[in-house]
This record gives C-alpha cells, sequence and structure tokens, in this order.
DNA sequence: CTACGATGATTAAACGATTAACCAGAGAAT
DNA sequence: ATTCTCTGGTTAATCGTTTAATCATCGTAG
C-alpha cells in the first residue's frame, strides 16, 4: 500500500511536508509541493481514510435511515442525498430502520458503532429519534415540532384541491390509505382546508376494500384526491375497469410524481415534493453541524408543485355521470 | 469519548488486556472477562471504527454501485442487498454511476477511496468494473461472462411464454423498451427460444410511439408479454382505455414484480427475481474473498419465479377479438 | 531443589495521517 | 556584529486498536 511515508522516502523528506504539501496547510515551498503532488500521482496514491479518520476525528461519512428503501418515495430521496452528500465530500451509509421504533434506533446505533460523521433520519410515525454522540437532521412532516427541514404536505394537498377546483368541480373523494401516517394526514387536511365551503367531499381510508367508484360517481363525486401515486394508480384503473373514462368521467390527482406516474395511461397528474432541495437542505444543516459552525440554519419548509397530466380535465359541462345505467 | 484507555485505567489493567477481553484473543482470566465486559457496558463503550479499521486494514463496509436507485428495480435489490450484508457484519455504501461507464469507474474509486472492503457493482451495458485494490462482486446477466452471480433473465422470458402458451394463447406480442439493454435482450430471447414454432409472435421495441393495440388484437394477438411490470402497465392501461379487456381480451405479462403490480387493477402477473438469493451469494463471494479464503463461490445463475396474478387469463373460446368494430 | 510448562497479564510497536512545537538558515534591521 | 523576523522544513506526539513479544507467577514433574 502506498501511503506518505514512501512518498517521503523517494523524496528524502520528511512525512510532515508530504502531508502539509498534499493538504495545503503549514509551510512548504511550491517546488516542493509540485514535487510531492507529482510524485503522489505517478504513484497513484491516495490518503488512508482510517489514518485520517483516527486522527481528525472524522470519516467523512453521513448515515441515512429511512424505514423501508422498497417503498417507492424513498429512492428518489435516497438519490437526492447521496448527490448532495457527495458535493460536501461526504459518502452515504444506508441503514434500515425497517419502519420500526426499534429499528430506527438499532439502525441509528449501528451506524453510530460505524464511526459516521452525522445521521440523517426519515422518522416515521413522528418518532424522535435519540442520538446524542453525532449531530443529525430529521425530514418530517411540518407539523412535526422536531424536524430540521420538511416537506410542505399540507401545502401540496391545498395545490391539489385548488387544481381541481379550478377546473370546475365541486363534488371531491379523498383517498388515503394510512391514516395514521402524519404525511398521509398533512396532505388531507390541507385539501379540507381549501375544500371546505368551496366543495362538498368525502374522506376514505381504503385499506383492503377499495370504495365503489361507479356508486360514488353517480352520487355526484367527479373528483378523486389521493394521498399516494399508487392510489392514484389504483382508483384510474377500477375507475376505468368500471366505465369510467379518466379524465372525462372523473379526474384522479396522485402525489409524490413516481417513475409509474408517466408509464400509465392516463398519464397521473401529481404533485411533486422537491426532494432535491430537502436533501440540500439536510445535507448542508449536517455540514455546518458537523464543521461546528456558530450558527446552524433553521428549520424550514419545502413547498411541493404540482405538475398537471392527462388524469385531470375540467368538469364534465353537460350530464355529470355520462356511464349511468 | 470512552475508549479502551479508559477502562483500562478505571480497572487498573493495560489496554491489551482490555482489547484481548473484548475480542476473545490472547489469553484473558474469565474474572477479568466479565470485569472489562461491565465496565464497557456501563460507559457505553463501543469500539473505534477509525482506530480498527487503521489496525486491522478492514472497514467492515462494502460499497454498492447502482445505476440509478430511482429506477424501480434496484431498491429491492439494495433492501437484500443490505440486509444480507449486516447478517455478515457489513455496512452498505451507496454510490451511483448515473448509467454511464465514467460514472461507474468515477464511483469506483471513491469508494475504495473511502476505504471499503468490497464492492458489489450492477454494471450496465456489459461494462466490466475495473479495480484492482479490493475484492469486487457484479450482478449482471446470464451471458456476461465476467459475472458473480446472475439472474437468470432467459429463464424467466421462458418462464412467461410457458405459462400464456399453457393457458392457450398462440399469438404474441413481445414488448422491450430497451435493444440495447443485455437484460432485456436475454428476456426476449427466452421468450422466443419457447415461442419458436409454438405460437406466432411479433417482437417491438417502443421508444416513444407505443403500438395500436386494437390493431394487434384484431390482428389475433392475445398476449402480451412485456420486459418491465412499468411497460405492463403502459399495455394494460393502453388496452382498457381502447376497450380491450384485460385479460378477458389480451392478457399481459410483466416483469420484475414491482411495488405498482399489485396497486393496479387488474394486478400483474409478473416474473421475480430472487432479489434475496442473489443478495446473499453476492455478499458471501465478497465475505469469503476478503478474509481471503482459499476456495471461493464459483459463478452462478439464480432462477426466476412466476407469479399469476389477475393481468393474465386463458384465452378467449369463441370469439378471439369481440372489440372489432 | 531446580527447571519447566502453563497461565495471565504487561510492554511496546505498529497502522497512516495530522499538527503543535521546534529548529536551521537567510536576509533585514538596529 | 548582534538580534529579529520570516521562510521552509523537521521532530515527535497523537488518534484508538490490535498483536507479537516479553515477563512474572505458580504448580508440578523430574
Amino acid at each position: 500500500m502506498i501511503n506518505q511515508k514512501q512518498i517521503a522516502n523517494d523524496l528524502g523528506i520528511s512525512v510532515a511536508t508530504v502531508s502539509n504539501a498534499l493538504t495545503g496547510k503549514g509551510r512548504v515551498s511550491e517546488d516542493v509541493i509540485r514535487l510531492v503532488t507529482s510524485r503522489a500521482e505517478e504513484l497513484g496514491y491516495f490518503p488512508s481514510a482510517a489514518g485520517r479518520a483516527l486522527k481528525t476525528g472524522r470519516s467523512g461519512i453521513l448515515g441515512l435511515v429511512m424505514p423501508d428503501i422498497t417503498k417507492p418515495v424513498f429512492p428518489k430521496f435516497a438519490e437526492g442525498v447521496e448527490a448532495e452528500a457527495e458535493k460536501c465530500g461526504f459518502g452515504i451509509l444506508i441503514a434500515n430502520s425497517r419502519s420500526t421504533e426499534e429499528g430506527q434506533t438499532k439502525a441509528i446505533k449501528q451506524l453510530i458503532q460505524r464511526g459516521v460523521d452525522g445521521i440523517i433520519v426519515l422518522p416515521q410515525r413522528r418518532t424522535a429519534p435519540n442520538i446524542n454522540r453525532v449531530p443529525y437532521a430529521t425530514a418530517s412532516t411540518a407539523s412535526d415540532p422536531n424536524n430540521t427541514v420538511a416537506a410542505n404536505h399540507t401545502q401540496g394537498g391545498q395545490l391539489a384541491a385548488h387544481a381541481l377546483l379550478d377546473l370546475g368541480h365541486r363534488n371531491f373523494l379523498l383517498l388515503g390509505s394510512d391514516a395514521l401516517s402524519p404525511v398521509q394526514k398533512d396532505r388531507i387536511e390541507g385539501m379540507i382546508e381549501v375544500l371546505n365551503g368551496a366543495a362538498q367531499y368525502e374522506v376514505c381510508w381504503v385499506s383492503e376494500s377499495f370504495p365503489d367508484l361507479v356508486q360514488k360517481n353517480q352520487d355526484g363525486v367527479t373528483a378523486i384526491l389521493t394521498t399516494s401515486d399508487l392510489l392514484a394508480l389504483r382508483a384510474v384503473t377500477e375507475a376505468e375497469r368500471s366505465g369510467l373514462k379518466c379524465p372525462e368521467a372523473i379526474s384522479v390527482m396522485g402525489f409524490d410524481d413516481l417513475p409509474l406516474a408517466t408509464a400509465v395511461r392516463p398519464t397521473l397528474s401529481t404533485i411533486v415534493p422537491d426532494t432535491t432541495e430537502l436533501a440540500r437542505r439536510l445535507v448542508a444543516y449536517l455540514d455546518a453541524a458537523i464543521r461546528q459552525e456558530p450558527t446552524l440554519p433553521t428549520p424550514s419548509i419545502v413547498d411541493m408543485t404540482i405538475v398537471l397530466r392527462e388524469s385531470t380535465g375540467p368538469v364534465a359541462t353537460q350530464f355529470p355521470n355520462p356511464t349511468r345505467r
């Protein structure tokens, strides 16, 4: 293995000078710097992560704790965090909390033992991670008191509701899949805030059985707002199977802009969280905390945007439910 | 920070004894072992990753290079690798090759600089990673000469074709999205092997424009085999939109068993790669290589399984295409 | 009674990089 | 000529753990 000692011996100088030359600290002449860097290049030298970590107390690695990377919301997030971390010179060690609190604490402990400099946690169910040895940042919902950044799920819900109100819809079905999820609750709440007084609506938490969309449509429902693209997909396909054209008979709005949103016909209108920006702020916060900067970024909220595709359209002008038998 | 020196001082013994007591090496009396472990427990001690790594030359971390974690095939894989690695005491450092060869070599270099003990690469486009400092394992297609394990994509394709032949279908449309992908080529090839002589088929690589399914159906096609659940989803929804019921008028088979497969109606029949087993073998190989075991596992191939859901059914008995206008 | 093997613990040297403290030499100022 | 400062470099200690080599003690066998 090639180390600084090797380079030092080759050039007849001391390791300290080699280190100084390579890191730019201390006092070294331009000539020696050139000599050292070129020899280092020749030998294919790069500093030992372990040696540096031991001395400096920094590993250059951040831990990322996610509930379940197979759930399609998280990969985009992971990607964003990885990209941002790389820009700041950090690597990303992943850990799986398996959507449980015990799993979460276990994952955090493991990461600390592996020597990470900081931890990013996506807590589920509003659990507050208990970390004392290293700085950490959480991305939770805006309503969560202890978060570093939050996606504005409520505002996302508002966006969805506004868009369909603008298209003339006045009778909504709001679909969620998990009434205990703070994220979903916030999204639904945002929708309700906008719809209250302006339209009729019904909230439905689907677990096993899916609501009878034909029935709902006959009752006047022309728009479905969901808390996830997966639910939207289910709604669209259930609707079309029963002869309800989307968006002609019924509009459907998704959430999260998953890869499937553009793979399905009609393509899904959806609400997009800015995962890149969330990742950017999380990493920036941790970076500052790790470098012990005097002032740290304060908790902030990132708004969502809307992308209108084929699954939403204006409310039918003539007869509201053309499929009535 | 709590270290072995602390424990040693507390108990009036030497650090070497502490180390020996904790690792079970050397010669230490049972009494001292008990003393040391209990004191370590009290203080909440755990070994410094950096210190240990520096001395032993092992970081206990594996690198995972994937083309693009936002593509829905990869998260399941990452999950499997993480779980298996954890069982062997390894952590997983992720790196993004951005689906390019330069990105791949850059990612590998970064991982090595961070001191990983081994690297798992999911190479795309049959690129052979050039790694010399640490052992590595690749998961490629069976037709790729330099792989550690491979999912049997060809056999997966055969499975798909067989299943629909058994259901009575005799006229197939094979859909792929990327004719350059070795994985997709292998899958299609497997299908063709089985269909040759037994049925009529047409291969179609879709990029922007999707084939006219009504037209195809009128031409006699009753089954669509795809190389991905995303394509299958597209096919199902395109079909149902044009009035072709799935599976009554046309059967659709997916690939990979993505989360969306059960979120759509009809639920997608699909071919499932055993990512857990793939991950297990990759990690096992690396573990053996890192421990310098004399004999390493030889390259092997993991078969796929089929799961039949709602999107496939028996070929229509009476009139093959009931939607003819 | 002495030598020896076994046992249990200690000493000290790594591993590779960083960094505070120190030192030699040259030029400038007094 | 002497001191002072600045420059460019070296020495040595340090981070925390592991491990080979060494040492002391004690029971036992020759």
